[in-house]
DNA sequence: CTCCCTGCAAAGTGTTTGCATAGTA
DNA sequence: TACTATGCAAACACTTTGCAGGGAG
């Protein structure tokens, strides 16, 4: 589908803007930027589009549920396509970010056992509603 | 082990305001802090502290891994103790971080198998050196 | 005595906000 | 036409940095 079907059948109005931001991500599948990244790379092809908007384009796909953005060490959050579930490695040297599938185990050890990545840390996140306030409402 | 004992055993210098940072977690367990919030309750008992010296305090209590950061959705980052290896869990509601035990299911399900927390989501973070990476070096 | 740490305040960085204008439905 | 989004720039919130003075080893 298009990104301006995409961005209709989600409620948004269809803007030049919104448009840019979900066809970079949807034409660069796996690939995660920073909003400034994001933003320099959309002025080459747009290049009176404000930093702002860039904000405010990326907030709206978050709400819609298109893009998600993901905790970086420093220089600003990335963001990428969420179209499917999945985790996230972020290589400690070149500072990459990989998806993963859900079942990431066989990406990480080749089938003889050895491994292709040096995993240093897991970090696990889970949101939701506690306990305490499930009891309150 | 005291707070300057820790302290002295990574080697760290003592500075009163090195232990009053990780003497906070030691007797707060369990507690999670902002930046701001943590220079507030060290204020209380050592009122000269600069917030600028409890980021330091911090981010070298880090570097010796007595304390973890876990990026929040706004406010400023949370920290923590990392005495051992955990998960985390914030709610929705009231936004209180709780840490959780790598086996974290038994905590969300009822033995009879009914939830007792809603989890929306579910982040998966990897952190290492990639296959790429690896192979140049 | 040496080097590191602190307090203070200014500067930095990434992001949000307000408002007049332009564009979508 | 009515209402929402954009561009611009200022404001913001959190964090980092520089420097002179003070404290730890």
């Amino acid at each position: 589908m298009t990104a301006e079907g995409i961005l209709r059948e989600r409620g948004l109005r269809v803007t030049p803007q919104r448009r840019a931001v979900l066809q970079y991500f949807l034409f660069n599948e796996g690939d995660h930027q920073t909003a400034d990244g994001l933003w320099n790379h959309i002025q080459q092809a747009f290049p009176e589009i404000a930093r702002g908007t860039v904000y405010k384009a990326l907030h709206d796909l978050i709400d819609a549920r298109l893009l998600e953005h993901i905790p970086a060490e420093s220089g600003g959050d990335l963001y990428g396509l969420r179209l499917t579930p999945h985790h996230h490695f972020i290589c400690d040297q070149c500072g990459h970010l990989y998806d993963l599938s859900p079942s990431y185990q066989p990406l990480l050890e080749a089938p003889n056992g050895d491994p292709i990545a040096v995993v240093r840390e897991i970090d696990v996140l889970l949101r939701g509603v506690c306990r305490s306030c499930a009891q309150i409402h």
